[in-house]
DNA sequence: TTGCCAACCGGAGGCTACCTCCGTATTGTT
DNA sequence: AACAATACGGAGGTAGCCTCCGGTTGGCAA
C-alpha cells in the first residue's frame, strides 16, 4: 500500500521493485484491463513473481495502489473545478472528468466502483477523499440552486460512474446522457 | 445458438447434450458470475470438454445461448407493462425490473452490456426485440407528456443498465437513484 | 573495512483453466 | 444389419495463479 512499512523505511533494492512494479502495473491495466496477467507484470518489471506478491499479495492490493494516485487526481480536479467555474458548471464537468477516467480504464471501472461503494477497510481512506471532492462540487451547485437539496455526494459519484458504465460503447452519446441525468439533479420545478 | 442448424434437426444425442449444458451453464454463471468455468459446467452437465465446445465455440456463445431466453423475457415484461399500467409508471416499472434482472447475475452485467451496445452480428437480433420493447414502454410515456421526446429506447436501456451498475452495492439506493433519473427523463418545464 | 543478519529476491512447482485435436462411439437411414 | 454421417470425450500443450524456501543483498555496527 505504502511504499513505507510505518516503521523503518524500505530497503533501497524493495523501493526500486516496489516503483517498478507500480508503474508496469498501471502500464498493463491500461493495455490489458484489470485483469492483466500479473507473471506479465512482473516479467517487464525485470522481477519474479514473488516479489511481486510480496509487495502486492493480492491483485486488488495492486489496483489499490494503482488507482490510489489516480483517485488523489480526481479529488484535485474538483477543487480545482470549484474555483474556476460556476457551479452547475462544475458539476457537469466533473461527473463527465470522473465518467472519461473510468472509461479509459476499461474494465477497470469494476474497481473504481469497489473504491465508491465497497466498504472494504483498504478504501475507506481513498472513499473519504473523493466523496469529500464531490462533496464540495456538489454543495456549490445546492447552494446555487441548480442542485436538488437531496442530492448526496455518493449519489453523484454512482451517476458519474454509471454514466461511464453506460456510454463505454457508445461515447458520442455520453453528453447527451449525461444532459438527462443533470436535469434530473435539478430541483423539481 | 439455435438447437436447429436451420439445416437438418440435431441427432437426439447432441440435442440432449446441447440443453443439458444449457442448463449448467445458467446454474453456474448465477453461482459463480460470468467468469465460472467451462470446465466445471461441462463436468457438472456429464459431459466432456469437447462437446461443450462444439456446441458453444467460444464462452461468448454460451453467454448468449443462455441470456437469449432472458432476454425475451424482459421483453415479454415490456408489453405487460404497457398494458396494464399507466405510461409514466410503466416506464418506471421496467427501467426498475432491467436493473434488478441485472443485478440478480453479478459479473454478467457486463454481458447485458454487449448485449445493449455492442454491434456484434449475433446479438443483433436480440437488441433488436429488446429495443421494440424498450420503444413501446418509451412511446406510451412521450404521448402522454412524461418522456423527454428526443428520447431514444437505447438511452432507456443504457440508463437502465447504468442504474443497476450504479445501485449493484447499494441496493437500497436503487429507487432514489431511479427517481432522479426519472426527473432528468421528463420534458423540460 | 569487514562481517553479520535481517530483509529481500527469484523462480520452481503444484494447481486449475483454457482450448484443440483426433480416435472412438452413437445415431438413424437404406 | 450394415454403413456413413454425426457427435462424443478426454488427453495434452499452454498459460496464469499463488506458495514456499534456498540463495542473495543491503545497511549497520565494530
Amino acid at each position: 500500500m505504502s511504499t513505507t512499512t510505518g516503521q523503518r523505511p524500505m530497503r533501497a533494492d524493495a523501493r526500486r521493485n516496489y516503483e517498478r512494479l507500480l508503474a508496469e502495473a498501471k502500464a498493463s491495466f491500461l493495455e490489458h484491463g484489470a485483469d492483466a496477467s500479473l507473471e506479465e507484470i512482473a516479467r517487464r518489471a525485470g522481477v519474479g513473481i514473488g516479489t511481486l506478491y510480496r509487495h502486492f499479495p493480492t491483485r486488488l492490493a495492486l489496483q489499490e495502489a494503482v488507482y490510489r494516485v489516480e483517485m488523489d487526481e480526481l479529488a484535485a480536479k474538483a477543487y480545482e473545478l470549484a474555483e474556476t467555474a460556476p457551479p452547475e458548471e462544475g458539476l457537469t464537468a466533473w461527473i463527465l472528468t470522473i465518467s472519461q477516467y473510468s472509461r479509459k480504464k476499461r474494465g477497470l471501472t469494476q474497481t473504481l466502483k469497489a473504491v465508491i461503494d465497497l466498504q472494504s477497510e483498504t478504501f475507506v481512506r481513498c472513499h473519504e477523499d473523493i466523496e469529500q471532492a464531490a462533496e464540495t462540487v456538489l454543495t456549490r451547485a445546492q447552494e446555487a440552486g441548480t442542485a436538488r437539496p437531496d442530492l448526496r455526494p455518493c449519489d453523484v459519484l454512482r451517476l458519474a460512474h454509471a454514466l461511464s458504465v453506460a456510454s463505454e460503447r457508445a461515447p458520442e452519446d455520453t453528453e447527451l446522457l449525461l444532459s438527462f441525468m443533470m436535469d434530473g439533479l435539478r430541483p423539481r420545478s
